[in-house]
DNA sequence: CAGGATCCTCTGCGATACTG
DNA sequence: CAGTATCGCAGAGGATCCTG
């Protein structure tokens, strides 16, 4: 079965091939879930907020280039793993606001070093990349 | 051009749909590059290392679950970025030698303090996953 | 407005085989 | 030992269209 289509509501299977996922590899695991350059951003837009809350479109306009589906996505397995909070109003134009929940919170300095290094460190990067580049 | 095959030496072609890729969009970039699990662990395993140096094949076992070929892109990556330097002995079997540049060992602490925090919380991300699922 | 359903296109990455 | 070269596929993720 392809499996296409957006996951619903329980997202998907959660196990390895192997259930034998003990410690070490929960690391390893759990980084491959947080890593990616989505869920990073909406954590890091989301922990700017006021409130550390923002409603999806806001969202979509401040993390930028993500698309409406990717967007869903994110927020899904955020609300999932306890780290975001959805607060659904069911308004004429429905409005959904997101929240990070206390634990999400907690992962916002983390994020905010990694996210300055960066800011701080990429032109070395830059260079260093050049360089590489021409000595072939 | 399908472009298969693992990349030559100058890696791969470095320009977006757009070159218009100013401060906020590198970030963007650049988490894409560093936030990947392999590329943290690694970097991990590098800092943990004595003298932040490990061969290999060394850094294949701790890292684990690492496939040769991807700790090869890995390590390419990574001192292609300047974040890590490669020795490389031309003995009788080849010896070479991964460590991380100043650059590179200048990232690890928010890389620890990141994986401090996933072994401090994934359990409180289990128990929210737990609980999403069972309520469907 | 928020997001489900589809379709379709890349590419990440493992498996495998070969070399200096 | 530390790669390089290929093949091949599952899955990530964009573009679109459609609703409550």
């Amino acid at each position: 079965m392809p499996e296409h289509s957006m996951p619903p509501r329980p997202p998907t299977k959660e196990q390895a091939t192997r259930a034998a996922m003990i410690a070490s590899c929960n690391q390893n695991e759990v980084l491959t879930r947080l890593g990616d350059k989505w869920t990073i951003m909406v954590l890091l837009q989301l922990g700017e907020a006021p409130d550390h809350r923002l409603r999806f479109s806001a969202l979509r306009r401040e993390v930028g280039g993500i698309s409406q589906r990717m967007l869903t996505v994110t927020l899904r397995m955020l609300e999932r793993n306890g780290l975001a909070i959805r607060h659904y109003f069911a308004e004429v134009p429905p409005r959904v606001e997101y929240e990070l929940s206390p634990l999400g919170h907690s992962l916002v300095p983390t994020l905010e070093n990694f996210s300055a290094w960066i800011a701080a460190n990429w032109q070395d990067m830059d260079d260093a990349r050049r360089q590489y580049d021409r000595e072939g």
